[in-house]
DNA sequence: ACATCGTAGATTGTCGACATTCTACGGCGG
DNA sequence: CCGCCGTAGAATGTCGACAATCTACGATGT
């Protein structure tokens, strides 16, 4: 048999407070300057302060929490000087990624692909911010898979949340980037995957970081819009 | 008075179970494949699993060791084919410092920054290798903290390891990067200084650059050669 | 009033013990 | 002889308790 079942891998608690924490910053439940206390996260969670532990140092490495010994961890926010240069790694991540999967990824993999896409246009209509988010997810971290770059990779899970902050308020908000991710969070990914289908690495290169650096526009235009209000509000 | 201390960070054991361990990775003393058994090495440090664990995590976080859930970690090498990659985003964290560094950097940054180098030259000179690398890693870091990123030196320090693994092996040992690097360790950071002294960034930028990609470049060289050699052998 | 010091409470750091899971090995049946 | 299963040992995962450290607040003296 030709066909293999992916390996899934034993889930420990650590994993569980990971994703619960981060998911919480992520959708803004936690607010940057709000502090996390071990035993209250530990005891919400009705577990021990050992995985909640482990779970706030990797938010510490991924740069979604401050962390000082004896001081305790609080949730940071992305300063906008250098949402630029974040974007811009994450593109050439990308970049690399894309390249060795066009020369690859099997078709089967390619269907599973637009299936992401499929479920992320679902969750646009539905409304489903947190559902738009986790197709996104998925569309782009099975690139990674293909590619099969092993530090590469972990380098992009490790910057994942890091980029995704920020286009998350920005997507939920009411300001001008919203109705713009709503229009093109499908139609921007369909290049990719076209190029991937024609197995085209300079197009398919191009494409990823078109959509990477038109992301990381749209927010700092978003910013621009923003301190304009404030200066504006400021002002009167 | 205008002149500060520099705030002394509280020493916890984790960080120094972590200084420990990259450091093994470094020199060689842990080779890729290894295994790392928490009770082993909280033994041998006369101290308990827990700092040793948190120790772990981090290094899997820089990408030095694989960790499955309870299946343990082991040391990981750096694969050839990611070399070019890691070092170009590693150039283009380091040109955004520098950048930065010039706006800010004080005479008195500029003199540490001197000072490094002296002590590099000395350890060049002794033929003391941990030592060098102790002096480069604190000139780049000094750049970095003078640069204000936080995001930015987060990921920079994070990716240090990864950078110095492979730098540190082909500086040690015998081939033909050995005596590239004991003729150019200080040599290739002096243009460097020297735009930092005129606060011109474009130069700054440059140097930093072919600096880091130089490197790169002679690392894969070894790499190429030691294939060369490898099939050479092998023909035999 | 002001700065310093000391103390009590809160929070993180480390520890040792136990639970859970993996791995290797040997018995068992075919 | 070969493959399957169960078990024993080893390693990691989680827990609760205690130690070390920080923070806030009030006493003390000037």
């Amino acid at each position: 048999m030709s066909f293999q079942f992916p390996a899934v891998p034993a889930r420990v608690l650590r994993q569980d407070v990971l994703a619960v924490l981060r998911k919480a910053i992520l959708e803004g439940d936690l607010k940057p300057g709000d502090r996390l206390l071990e035993a209250d996260v530990a005891a919400q969670m009705g577990i021990s302060r050992a995985p909640v532990r482990e779970a706030v140092r990797q938010l510490e490495q991924e740069g979604l929490v401050d962390f000082q010994p004896h001081r305790g961890s609080t949730v940071l926010g992305v300063p906008n000087e250098e949402i630029d240069a974040i974007y811009e790694l994450r593109a050439e991540l990308e970049s690399r990624a894309i390249r060795r999967a066009c020369e690859r990824i099997t078709d089967e993999q390619i269907e599973e692909l637009a299936e992401h896409l499929h479920r992320m246009g679902r969750a646009v209509e539905a409304g489903d911010y947190s559902a738009v988010f986790e197709a996104d997810h998925a569309f782009h971290a099975t690139i990674q898979r293909v590619a099969g770059y092993r530090l590469l990779r972990r380098m992009w899970e490790s910057m994942d949340g890091l980029v995704r902050v920020r286009s998350y308020q920005a997507f939920e908000g009411e300001g001008p980037a919203n109705k713009y991710f709503r229009r093109t969070a499908v139609s921007s990914h369909v290049p990719i995957l076209a190029a991937l289908r024609a197995r085209d690495a300079d197009a398919a290169e191009k494409a990823v970081r078109d959509h990477i650096l038109e992301v990381s526009e749209r927010i700092q235009a978003e910013d621009s819009a923003a301190a304009a209000h404030e200066v504006h509000a400021a002002a009167r």
